[in-house]
DNA sequence: TCTGGGGTCCTAGGACCC
DNA sequence: TCTGGGGTCCTAGGACCC
C-alpha cells in the first residue's frame, strides 16, 4: 500500500565506459579497432582491460600476464602497458560531456558515473539514455553502456545487462524480477567473494533470491551494507547519490618492483620516491597529513621463499605536507620494519588523517619554519609541473633505476604534449 | 622469470574512564 | 580475600569497489 506514484520514484542512470582503457588506446590507434586488445596493470603484471574480442578468446580479467602470454601470441592480441595520464585525461572529457546533461552527477570511478534522471518523463527516459551514449561517443570517441533504474544497485544490474546483450541502454522498470532471476549473486554490486560464498552456502545464488530474504537474516548474517544491498534490490533507495566532490581521506602511493629488492638502500630509494609523490599529491589538494604508514612485503606468490610483510604507522606531532619532514619520518619507519635476508616485491606509503591545510594556520604550535617550507614546496611543485615529474627530487630518491617498473608495451601517447599529436599533412 | 594500485567503510575488540 | 559495569574512543584488519 503506497501513496507514492511510481513515476515519482528516483531514476538513476549508471553510465559506464566499455573496456575503458582499451577504448582509450583505440582512439589513437585505429588499426586496433575490431582486434583483440588487452591493457596491462603497472609492471605489466595483470590484465586489467580487455576488448570484446580479447574476452572471447578467453583472456580473464585480472589474470597475470605471463599466464596468458601463449594465448596472446597465438591470437595476435595487441598488448599495452597502462598509461594512466592518458586514461585520466579522456575520463575528464567523458565526465565533462556528461555534465552537459545534468549537474546531479556522481563520478564513481575513472570510467563510470551515476546521473540523476528523476526529472525526466517516464516515456522519455530510454531515449534520454540513448542520447547520452550518442553524445559521449560523438564528442569523445568512447563507447558506453547505460543502465537506468530506481536505485544505484538496480542501475548497476541494468548496466550489466546492457553490456551483456549489447543493447547499449537498459531501463529496468517492469519485470525487474525476471531480470534478477537470471542475475548471478556474485555479480551484484556490493556482493564480493566472501559474501557470495556465504549466500551460496545458504542457497541464495541469484539477485532475486537475495531480494527476497528476510531483513533480520541479512542483518544478522552480514552487516548494514548487506542489508542496504537487499533494500536497493527491492527498489528502495538507501545509497545516496554523492554529487559533492569530497577530498580524499588518505593517500597511498605504492609500487611493485620490476626486479626483487634486497637491500635497505634500494628500499629507501623507492620509499623516498613514493613519499615525494604522495606529498605532492596532497599539496595539490591543499591537504596536510597527521599520520604516515610505511609498508614492505615479499611476494605472496612465491612458494619457495619465506613470506614477510610488515608495516608501521607514525603519528606526526603536527600535520604537514612538507616532503622533507615526511621522508625523514618514512625513513625512520622503514628502518623499524626492514629485515635483512628477504627479497622484497613491493613497498609503499600511506598518508592519512588528512585535513585541509588552512586548518593548520590557526594552530599556534605550527612552527614558523612551516612558512619557509611551504615556499620551498611550492617552488618544487611548480618546477616539476613545468619540466616533468621528478625534475626536482632529493638525492635520497636515487638515480639508479634497477628497481623501477617494467613497462614494455607503452603506447607513449601523451595528450598533454604537442609532440604526440597526430600529424596531418596538407598537400 | 613474470601475479596492480588506490580508495572507502564497517566492526570487533582493546584501552580507558568513571 | 573479594575483584563491576557501562560507556566512549580508537585502531587494525577485513571486505568491498573500480
Amino acid at each position: 500500500m503506497s501513496y507514492i506514484n511510481s513515476s515519482k520514484k528516483n531514476k538513476i542512470a549508471l553510465i559506464d565506459c566499455n573496456s575503458f582503457y582499451v577504448s582509450c588506446e583505440r582512439l589513437f590507434n585505429p588499426k586496433i579497432k575490431k582486434k583483440p586488445v588487452v591493457v596491462l596493470s603497472n609492471n605489466d603484471g595483470c590484465v586489467i582491460s580487455r576488448s570484446t574480442e580479447a574476452k572471447k578468446i578467453g583472456i580473464k580479467m585480472g589474470e597475470p600476464y605471463f599466464k596468458v602470454k601463449e594465448l596472446v601470441r597465438k591470437n595476435n592480441v595487441y598488448i599495452f602497458s597502462s598509461n594512466y595520464a592518458l586514461y585520466g585525461d579522456i575520463s575528464r572529457r567523458v565526465m565533462k560531456t556528461l555534465r552537459s546533461f545534468s549537474d546531479k552527477i556522481e563520478i564513481y570511478s575513472i570510467d563510470e558515473a551515476f546521473v540523476d534522471l528523476s526529472h525526466i518523463e517516464e516515456k522519455e527516459v530510454e531515449n534520454y539514455g540513448k542520447e547520452i551514449r550518442k553524445r559521449i561517443l560523438k564528442w569523445t570517441g568512447i563507447p558506453t553502456s547505460v543502465g537506468i533504474s530506481n536505485t544505484k544497485t538496480l542501475s548497476k544490474v541494468a548496466n550489466h545487462i546492457a553490456k551483456e546483450n549489447r543493447t547499449g541502454v537498459i531501463y529496468l522498470k517492469e519485470n525487474i524480477d525476471e531480470s534478477l532471476k537470471n542475475f548471478h549473486i556474485s555479480e551484484v554490486w556490493g556482493v564480493g567473494k566472501q559474501l557470495s560464498k556465504l549466500y551460496i552456502k545458504n542457497e541464495i545464488d541469484t539477485a532475486y533470491k537475495l531480494k527476497n530474504i528476510s531483513n533480520s537474516w541479512v542483518k544478522k548474517s552480514t552487516n548494514v551494507l548487506g542489508a542496504k544491498t537487499v533494500m536497493e534490490l527491492r527498489g528502495i533507495s538507501c545509497i545516496n547519490l554523492e554529487t559533492e566532490e569530497t577530498k580524499r581521506k588518505s593517500c597511498c602511493v605504492s609500487r611493485s618492483f620490476g626486479r626483487k629488492v634486497e637491500s635497505l638502500e634500494k628500499l629507501q630509494e623507492s620509499i623516498t620516491t613514493h613519499c615525494l609523490n604522495a606529498a605532492e599529491k596532497i599539496r595539490n589538494d591543499n591537504q596536510i597529513a597527521r599520520s604516515i604508514t610505511i609498508f614492505i612485503r615479499t611476494s605472496p606468490f612465491d612458494k619457495h621463499k619465506k613470506y614477510y610483510s610488515n608495516s608501521t604507522t607514525i603519528d606526526l606531532p603536527v600535520s604537514t605536507s612538507d616532503s622533507l619532514q615526511l621522508v625523514k619520518k618514512a625513513m625512520e619507519g622503514l628502518k623499524k620494519i626492514y629485515k635483512y635476508g628477504y627479497f622484497y616485491q613491493k613497498a609503499g606509503i600511506i598518508l592519512s588523517k588528512l585535513t585541509d591545510s588552512s586548518e593548520n594556520e590557526l594552530n599556534l604550535l605550527t612552527p614558523i619554519m612551516e612558512n619557509k617550507s611551504r615556499t620551498l614546496m611550492k617552488a618544487i611543485d611548480f618546477t616539476n609541473a613545468k619540466y616533468g615529474r621528478n625534475a626536482i627530487s632529493i638525492a635520497q630518491a636515487g638515480i639508479d633505476n634497477s628497481w623501477k617498473m617494467r613497462k614494455e608495451h607503452s603506447s607513449k601517447i601523451d595528450t598533454a604534449s604537442f609532440a604526440y599529436l597526430p600529424k596531418v599533412i596538407a598537400t
